[in-house]
DNA sequence: CGGGTTATTGAAGCCTTTCAATGCACGTGG
DNA sequence: CCACGTGCATTGAAAGGCTTCAATAACCCG
């Protein structure tokens, strides 16, 4: 059980990123009892919207996106979980179904924790709680500024904003390219328009030296120019 | 101070309505001792964007718009908070500045109550933190949903959404209007649009008998027609 | 190499914003 | 009581933004 000992909760860095950081040795080692290491693959679901979750997903690897479908038929990118994220957290909370569908953006392994474990740590651990006060109160305000974003905003400023936020979120590759590659439309779901915009959009940035391309791979070149964009001109 | 009495949270039946309802009786007295009853007139600020808020507000009666001013500059309702709702808990428990401004769409009374009763609170009473929990889960859902409206539907299908909305938190008064009165430049800030659409839209509602108006005051006749409106036809 | 998916481009038309002008209602002071 | 001003409601028209359909090109996988 050698690999299985590596990923004893105790030991895992990951776990520093988020609020499972203000358990207690005990509370680590229940989890790590029963919890269960999953790997998916680029494009599967880990959830869909409307499941009832049996526990959490707390991400060691890979990049997820979290994603409704409106009343429309359109896919909209409400968020993008990463290293350190605990997805489903709010449903377990709640005790009640996913509000989302978790797809996977590229090969993930991600660690499912049972809901009693959390809902045990809330109940016993008042620091834990804390903890995931405070994340709810940040992931709240996050929303209500992607909501003024997407009332009020053009597609040409929620694009600049959403490739700075990539770049800040998940950096760059060797080459100076975005590290998070995502697919055309995948991006149009996130700036939550048609596929073609955005790829004209991409392209009328690139014609203004704003950006470079190389496949689906972007790199940012005038970041300033981005982030005028980004406010108003 | 007989007035004052009846107003002691003890005996507050608006608390009720929300988390404050898991605090014990000794935790409501300590409540009752230091908040502080304030009226504030219609189109009077509670309280503004980044300003750091010393307490929550507690609403008794009156109802107040959420909203935040995009960089663009204009003004996005993110909530209509009304009788029961706790107000500035978000900034309180993140120990943020508040990402949003309360103004009063009528006249408002509302309880102030400081933010040390609040963090007692959460501190001393796992039923209170896990109800706060609970409250922030929901919201968070909610903001979820409006993301995907906001991005996805068309000033029709939002303003007909508002309109349903209006009426099944707020009701109807005596001669069957919606109850709660907005400027239709308020409404078209709910729906995130021009003002001059909102009004357009509405009086194409009008003339296809979806609803009648008097004045500022708008009456829902044919829901089953704005609700199919709201999902796509 | 073939088939299927993804990217790109054009063009038409609808949706939304914006500017400008007018009407309406309410409250104030003469 | 009336004239007046202010702010909100309403309407028209033009310009720009966005979506959609359709067709073509590039890419990736086996």
């Amino acid at each position: 059980m050698a690999a299985h000992e590596q990923t004893r909760c105790e030991n895992c860095i990951i776990r520093e990123l988020n609020s499972l950081r203000a358990l207690k040795k005990e509370e680590l080692k229940a989890i790590s009892d029963s919890k269960e290491m999953r790997v998916i693959k680029k494009g599967e679901p880990l959830f869909k919207e409307g499941e009832k979750l049996g526990g959490v997903y707390c991400v060691r690897n890979g990049v997820s996106k979290l994603s409704k479908i409106s009343d429309n038929g359109k896919d909209q990118i409400v968020k993008i979980a990463s290293k350190g994220e605990v997805m489903g957290q709010r449903s377990v909370i709640a005790e009640q179904t996913t509000n989302l569908s978790a797809v996977a953006l590229n090969d993930m392994e991600v660690c499912f924790i049972p809901k009693h474990n959390i809902t045990a740590g809330i109940q016993d651990n008042p620091e834990f709680t804390q903890a995931v006060l405070k994340y709810m109160a940040q992931e709240l305000k996050v929303a209500d500024d992607v909501i003024v974003n997407m009332s009020q905003k053009t597609v040409n400023q929620r694009l600049a904003e959403t490739l700075l936020y990539i770049e800040n979120n998940f950096g760059l590759d060797a080459e100076g390219y975005l590290a998070l590659i995502l697919s055309r439309s995948d991006i149009a779901d996130v700036v939550g328009t048609a596929t073609e915009l955005c790829i004209r959009t991409l392209a009328k940035f690139k014609k203004e030296e704003l950006i470079e391309t190389k496949g689906k791979r972007i790199k940012l070149i005038d970041k300033k120019g981005l982030n005028q964009l980004k406010n108003g001109f």
